[in-house]
DNA sequence: CAGCGTCAGTTTCTTTTGGGAACTCACTGG
DNA sequence: CCAGTGAGTTCCCAAAAGAAACTGACGCTG
């Protein structure tokens, strides 16, 4: 199949899905971020092919989300616990997850999260960090950041350029 | 490959990455977000092959979070846009390209989104609905939802239970 | 102390998918 | 009237995923 990897790609979104960008990854990471930490609780749980789980770990390790740690040596085993960038990425399954359960689950969550903080069941929600207030696609519009390159993505440049017409 | 469904799973995120759980789908998504709405402009800007393309937005039409509207009949052809579930999944690629620009692009984003309510460049966090303080991964604690379904998944049953106990 | 169970992987074999590139149709603009 | 555009479709091949069995080093139990 060959592929193709976006490790160079000029788009924020094409980074991440290097990491999670597979049907497994996703559900790898959210068990490992509710407590599921072993190599065969994983495997029990998702249902997943054992080869497949080998190399998805591998590669999240590789990517800095996911750690090994050994928590017996002879014969040597593992526990897998996210990172920092790990809790980080774990903002993406979070989305995933009030999105699957406002659209598949009518709002039936099947996991909710009780916030440490204020000790309540919390639905997080996107709030711009200028203003405070709530935003959503459609609150908000696309512009170039620092890091566009207007060579590598002329389609996108033009579709911005339309955009910033027509908010004018 | 015989690709597993996910439909009949009870997690939020399976079943969101039923809709967008491949390597293409959430750039198909991201570009439509963006105001690239027709089939050969999001075939350039990707770069992935037109069969796949096809497929993807034939699934993303009947998960009914893009409608195809035609511009033009005779020959048929039709803008791609979100709909208001749609919307709602764009988060997730918000999401998505917030973690990137912080750990593939050390904060130069390709891309910003401006708000409108406030007319500045945000960068969305996600906020509790009930104290509207911020939540990250480890501010919160799973538990089990209305919808959590403890035949199918004991595994997870037992993972809460041990965070439960952890936290009490 | 023999044998079964647990854990973390490998290995092999088959089925499916994705990529590439060429082909199709129905216009449209010069 | 001839090239170009837009939205697909078709074909072949290589690479991934799935299933299921195998490995190896314990540890527990009768």
């Amino acid at each position: 199949m060959q592929r193709s990897s976006f490790g160079e790609q000029s788009c924020s979104v094409a980074r991440t899905l290097d990491v999670i960008g597979d049907r497994w990854t996703p559900l790898v990471l959210r068990d490992i971020a509710i407590g599921i930490s072993r190599f065969d609780a994983i495997q029990r749980d998702l249902g997943l092919s054992r080869k497949v789980l080998t190399q998805r770990l591998e590669t999240l390790v590789e990517h800095e989300v996911v750690v090994r740690v050994a928590y017996q040596d002879n014969p040597p085993r593992y526990d897998y616990r996210l990172t920092e960038k790990g809790n980080d990425l774990a903002m993406v399954l979070l989305a995933m997850q009030q999105f699957g359960d406002k659209w598949a689950f009518g709002g039936q969550a099947p996991i909710t999260w009780k916030h440490l903080a204020c000790d309540q069941v919390t639905a997080p929600v996107a709030c711009c960090d200028q203003c405070g207030e709530q935003v959503r696609p459609g609150d908000a519009i696309p512009l170039r950041g620092p890091g566009f390159d207007e060579q590598a993505s002329p389609v996108v440049g033009e579709a911005l350029d339309q955009i910033a017409v027509a908010f004018s």
